[in-house]
DNA sequence: GAGTTTGAAACT
DNA sequence: CAGTTTCAAACTC
């Protein structure tokens, strides 16, 4: 209902509308402040002006927006982009030329900071930014509100009744008190980069201190000149983002010039008056926060010097500048259609570094959202409902509480980057081609340094080591380390080539063309493949709803009723080995299994899945050794049972399980803590849901497909579905 | 690490 | 569609 017009309508022409309103007028008999005035505490955002029909605006909503804000900062939500937010602006034209003055003042502003300095720059600078972004009334109604905005208001703001009495000890005490704040930020932030950060609670002490800087400011007076600067540099500082993270403010604001970019969004005033303004502001601020972001790293470092950790911190910092985040990369319109395909490996480098990405929407979100969306089929999500953040610190913490060896081996660092974009709202962003091996990578250093941490291995280079940092390379980024010989990786029997993957430098592949530089044979073979069986790249196993429907199996009704899409065809192993594609994806083997004397653990195609309903409805049945190994690890997993193939598969290998029993258990967890902390993220069931619910939305043709009654492997119809095995 | 086993994928 | 071959992972030694 409130349609542009009147939101721009109310806010260029605001006084004169409030001093019509009955309210205005009815506030204004009971309220000695002036008027005029009351224009000018709207900006202010000033304590008395809540007395004042100013205090409608000074809502919570103000509060919201800024939390909001900030949390989007942290982790935009790709489903509520700000750019909306713009859209209720009532941002003049008049403010895009100040964009360029501000901008330059903010660029001077930065350079001006000192070492030593920097951190009470940002203190002192701090105040004004968030008047700017929260005081105006304007900007209650929309976050987005530039400082700028409210720079210009300051320069012809009329000084309020109260605020000048305050102004100068006041003023100093405000900044004491936010230098305080700020410094107990940055203890929070050293302690959080010792201990791993801890994102999400420093965004809360950061927005803590917002607030307390807000309400500490509400006394304080808009004569401070230092504005956006002091945002955006309190933010570079305060958060001090770990690499990734601040890789993904530095792709999100140099990523989406659609105005949608959050850190932009403090430090930018995006008019909604025009596009063509919008556009050099945008442009403008891209420079600016360019400058601001290198700033930032100056400031960071400067600090570091001061800081009682300084020298490591100098270390940290130096050390992620150098990490670039991988990020989706998008697959050619060839297959755009086709949601599920490979999708170039490419690392994705920072945006503003190449500018290869297309800035859209999706793309930002895309670069907000964790490597976990979007990814395909078998591609590890560790995304979770809050999952981004989970993993985000994890992974940051990994990589704090060790120091990375900055020179990974790229082939280590490529395993991580096959990431199949299945996502069709990712498909917006241009294909980035450039495979960038030589590009440090986050998870696996985590990784890497997880193993570390654990301390099970110190020898980096130790074959066992190399083993084992292999595979939670491949297990966290599912990417497959085929071994192919002769397939040249363009057929199912490689894994890489499978799961929708490009090979990367961990495989031990022989002629490989399953490489982005061969991305049209790769495209063309799935073509074919998919001709064959449009299943060929969905998911081998899949849900219980999915499954049941698909068999109709009544063994499916359990919770960890996910089945192996075609079943098994095992006749030697039991499928009690990960022969068995049923026991390797973790799942029971069903009807449509044609296996012989199957003692499928996870549940038998005979139904007995005893196992599975007595894990998950009674905890206290015991069984024998490997059953309750299963169940514990269902139990924890209840949600969702289904542990994917590639995880299960690359997890047991190199770690051969002696035992039978052993084998008929769950996917082997790792059975030191680091392991186990390690996996946690992508076996919790967030993740699991998120590895089955992705190839769904990435291959509806498929599920579609699955869901009909005729399989496309017609082995799988054969009368032999209702062979009971003698054994059992 | 080499060799064997296994079962899916591919082929006929 | 069934049988066979090929293939690479899983497994054993």
């Amino acid at each position: 209902m409130d349609t542009p017009d009147k939101t721009h309508i109310a806010a260029t022409s605001s006084l004169s509308k409030f001093e019509d309103s009955p309210v205005f007028n009815y506030i204004n008999s009971l309220s000695p402040i002036d008027p005029i005035k009351f224009v000018q505490t709207d900006h202010s955002f000033n304590s008395l002006s809540f007395t004042s029909p100013s205090s409608v605006f000074a809502s919570p909503q103000i509060i919201s927006h800024r939390e909001s804000r900030l949390k989007s900062i942290l982790s935009p939500d790709p489903l509520k982009p700000e750019l909306p937010l713009y859209a209720n602006g009532n941002k003049t034209s008049k403010v895009d030329s100040e964009t360029v003055r501000v901008s330059d003042q903010c660029a001077e502003q930065l350079g001006g900071l000192t070492p030593k300095s920097s951190a009470r720059g940002v203190t002192a600078e701090l105040p004004n930014a968030i008047k700017c972004d929260f005081g105006s009334p304007a900007s209650n109604l929309v976050s987005s509100d530039s400082i700028e905005t409210s720079r210009e208001r300051e320069g012809a703001c009329v000084p309020s009744s109260f605020a000048q009495s305050s102004k100068v000890n006041l003023r100093e005490r405000q900044h004491f008190k936010n230098e305080v704040n700020l410094r107990e930020i940055c203890r929070i932030e050293q302690t959080e980069e010792a201990a791993g950060w801890d994102w999400v609670s420093l965004v809360s002490d950061v927005d803590v201190l917002y607030s307390s800087i807000i309400e500490n400011n509400s006394e304080e007076e808009q004569d401070q000149e230092t504005v956006d600067p002091g945002m955006t540099t309190f933010v570079s500082t305060v958060l001090q983002l770990p690499q990734d993270n601040a890789t993904d403010l530095e792709n999100m604001v140099s990523i989406s010039p659609s105005g949608s970019c959050k850190l932009s969004e403090i430090r930018e005033p995006i008019t909604q008056s025009g596009e063509i303004g919008d556009l050099q502001d945008k442009d403008q601020a891209h420079d600016i926060l360019s400058s601001s972001l290198q700033k930032k790293l100056v400031v960071t470092d400067s600090r570091a010097k001061v800081d009682e950790k300084g020298e490591k911190r100098g270390q940290s910092n130096s050390k992620q500048h150098k990490i670039r985040r991988r990020c989706l990369v998008f697959e050619t319109g060839s297959h755009k259609k086709c949601s599920s395909l490979i999708l170039s490996q490419s690392d994705c480098e920072v945006a503003h570094e190449d500018n290869r990405l297309v800035p859209s929407k999706s793309s930002v979100h895309s670069l907000s959202m964790l490597p976990g969306v979007g990814l395909h089929l078998n591609a590890v999500a560790a995304t979770s409902k809050n999952g981004s953040f989970v993993k985000c610190k994890t992974l940051a913490s990994a990589r704090q509480l060790i120091s990375m060896q900055s020179t990974m081996s790229s082939d280590s660092l490529t395993s991580s980057q096959n990431i199949l974009i299945g996502s069709s709202a990712l498909n917006s962003m241009e294909k980035v081609s450039d495979p960038c091996d030589n590009k440090v990578k986050v998870v696996e250093n985590a990784l890497q340094t997880s193993v570390s941490v654990g301390g099970e291995e110190d020898d980096q280079n130790s074959p066992r080591k190399k083993r084992f940092k292999q595979e939670l390379v491949g297990e966290s980024q599912v990417c497959k380390r085929c071994n192919c010989k002769r397939s040249k990786c363009l057929k199912l029997y490689c894994e890489c080539f499978a799961a929708g993957l490009y090979c990367v430098e961990p495989c031990s592949c022989l002629d490989c063309f399953n490489k982005p530089m061969h991305e049209d044979t790769v495209l063309e073979t799935r073509r074919l493949i998919e001709s064959r069986n449009p299943l060929a790249f969905a998911p081998k196993v899949i849900r219980s709803a999915d499954s049941a429907t698909e068999f109709g199996d009544e063994t499916n009704k359990t919770p960890a009723s996910a089945r192996h899409k075609r079943g098994c065809n095992c006749r030697r192993s039991s499928c009690l080995k990960k022969y068995c594609e049923c026991f390797q994806g973790g799942v029971g083997c069903s009807v449509s299994c044609r296996c012989e004397g199957c003692q499928n653990a996870f549940g038998r195609k005979d139904g007995s899945e005893e196992t599975e309903y007595k894990v998950e409805e009674s905890e206290a049945s015991e069984k024998n050794d490997s059953s309750d190994t299963i169940k514990k690890d269902e139990d924890e997993h209840a949600d969702v049972p289904l542990i994917h193939p590639s995880i299960i598969s690359r997890f047991s290998r190199g770690k051969r399980l002696r035992s039978s029993l052993l084998d008929v258990g769950p996917p082997p967890m790792p059975s030191t803590s680091l392991k186990l902390k390690t996996f946690d993220i992508f076996d919790s069931p967030n993740f699991q849901m998120r590895l089955q619910a992705i190839p769904e939305d990435e291959t509806p043709q498929n599920h579609n497909s699955n869901c009909s009654p005729t399989s496309p492997n017609s082995k799988r119809l054969s009368p032999h579905h209702h062979r009971q095995p003698a054994g059992s």
